[in-house]
DNA sequence: GAGTGGTCTAGACCACGTT
DNA sequence: ACGTGGTCTAGACCACTCA
């Protein structure tokens, strides 16, 4: 599809990704009253870019251009313009403009403009705990918590309720140097997080997960109540210090009949 | 844990989570050059706030005070604690003032403050298309479709690959009544949202997406190459046409050997 | 009533990309 | 040279919370 205008000596701009767009032209606009204008501006440019009247990649009006069609100065457009662009709806670039964002459902990679939760029964206050060892590390293990020659570790393994119902097994990795006598503490009833910061005055700052899928082994099959070979969550985890050292490293299995990760893309 | 003053008569404010917490106390900062002062602070504030000095709940400085600490004005400091807020780092609260967050890696629900990604190598461009044929919906699918009277349905089966190598077999279920001929297109080499957008003229504006963790069947194990009942990740996708109708609705199977899914917490 | 964050304005200067 | 979005200022008024 190449368009030409009325005299056909123009052709109409053509993009990078094939498609040829149109600006976007918008419609007259009522303001209403008692919320806040940079909040009906964006949800009037949400209905209007998402009405599929223009194609991906056109135009947006200039800042100024929408400053006159919603009567407000610049700065309450740029809130809404900036709402757009976090939510993945526009693109904008210094000196050229803002352009209507193609979606990207059929690439590989989902970026992170997506929502995410997990949807699922909360987790019950508290933990059974299974077994608190302090043991040497494997050299595996000492690798990935970036271990150096001592490799003394408390093996920590937890299982989890929801509703009574035990839905996921924790099988955490501490290091035995930085929490001298953790097994000591009360970690049915107390958060592993809460007895860091307020025993050892470690603040945990940043974690890392990664998620596959996994068949479940006869041993957790028992702890949680499902079926050996059942299909499960294998989650890995690790947790950082402020400096930049684990302070856990955590392999948990969570039940898949009861769980499920749930993504919301735009 | 309860601190009281000297002399004994007042207690120390009592958070509602438990833990008690001083303020939050800056040290003096020196500007940079070439960097917008936003993200300077933004940085600043990140270092100090994550460095474990502070408790979790901890007071900010109001506004006004960060504003005479970084010698910048009001909407300089909004733009860098919008971002810290978006962070999920702290917490703002109109009248109160801001909180330093608490990490909640504990909980079982995950909020939005988490960046994700799919890790793992890109597709290749274009599909193997194993069938594509029009038929009457099963009760079921045509409640998942959202059908009414008419459940005359697209079933395409695609394979997909990443470096020659299939790693996910992607099965969808159109409406026939919106997609005319879709079989007729070329589905091997053009994104199916292209086909839609390009020659129905209809335009996909968001999706949700539900993960699982499943057991590889015999027949996907085949098309896919490894073994039955392998670990895989069964993802459920709702595509949606601007006027909330489904236009597609898709169950793909990946290879858990080959894709993770990572979340980053904070 | 004093202090907080949320909203909004009307200006200004800049780096950047296109013409 | 011009228009774009990015940054920043100095004011203003509001709704809300807490003492």
């Amino acid at each position: 599809m190449l368009k030409t205008d009325a005299s056909g000596l123009v052709a109409e701009t053509q993009r990078l990704d094939g498609s040829d767009t149109g600006p976007v032209v918008l419609e007259p606009f009522v303001r209403g009253d008692r919320v806040p204008m940079h909040i009906q501006i964006h949800e009037n440019l949400v209905l209007q870019l998402t009405s599929g009247k223009f194609g991906s990649g056109a135009e947006l009006p200039p800042e100024a251009a929408l400053c006159e069609h919603y009567g407000v100065s610049r700065g309450t457009i740029r809130q809404a313009l900036a709402e757009l662009a976090r939510d993945g709806l526009i693109e904008r670039h210094p000196g050229r403009g803002s352009f209507l964002r193609r979606p990207k459902f059929e690439g590989s990679v989902v970026g992170s403009y997506s929502q995410f939760r997990v949807e699922g029964p909360p987790l019950d206050p508290g933990a059974h705990v299974l077994d608190c060892v302090t043991r040497k590390a494997d050299p595996v293990l000492a690798k990935a918590l970036g271990l150096g020659h001592d490799r003394s570790v408390v093996m920590l393994r937890r299982l989890r309720f929801a509703g009574g119902v035990p839905v996921t097994l924790q099988t955490s990795a501490l290091p035995a140097a930085l929490f001298p006598g953790l097994a000591k503490h009360n970690l049915t009833e107390r958060h592993l997080v809460d007895i860091l910061r307020d025993e050892y005055g470690v603040t945990l700052v940043r974690a890392e997960e990664f998620i596959e899928p996994a068949i479940c082994t006869a041993f957790d099959a028992r702890q949680l109540g499902i079926k050996t070979g059942a299909p499960v969550f294998q989650i890995e985890r690790r947790t950082f210090l402020p400096d930049g050292r684990i302070g856990e490293f955590r392999r948990a299995v969570m039940r898949g009949d009861v769980y499920r990760y749930r993504l919301d893309l735009r």
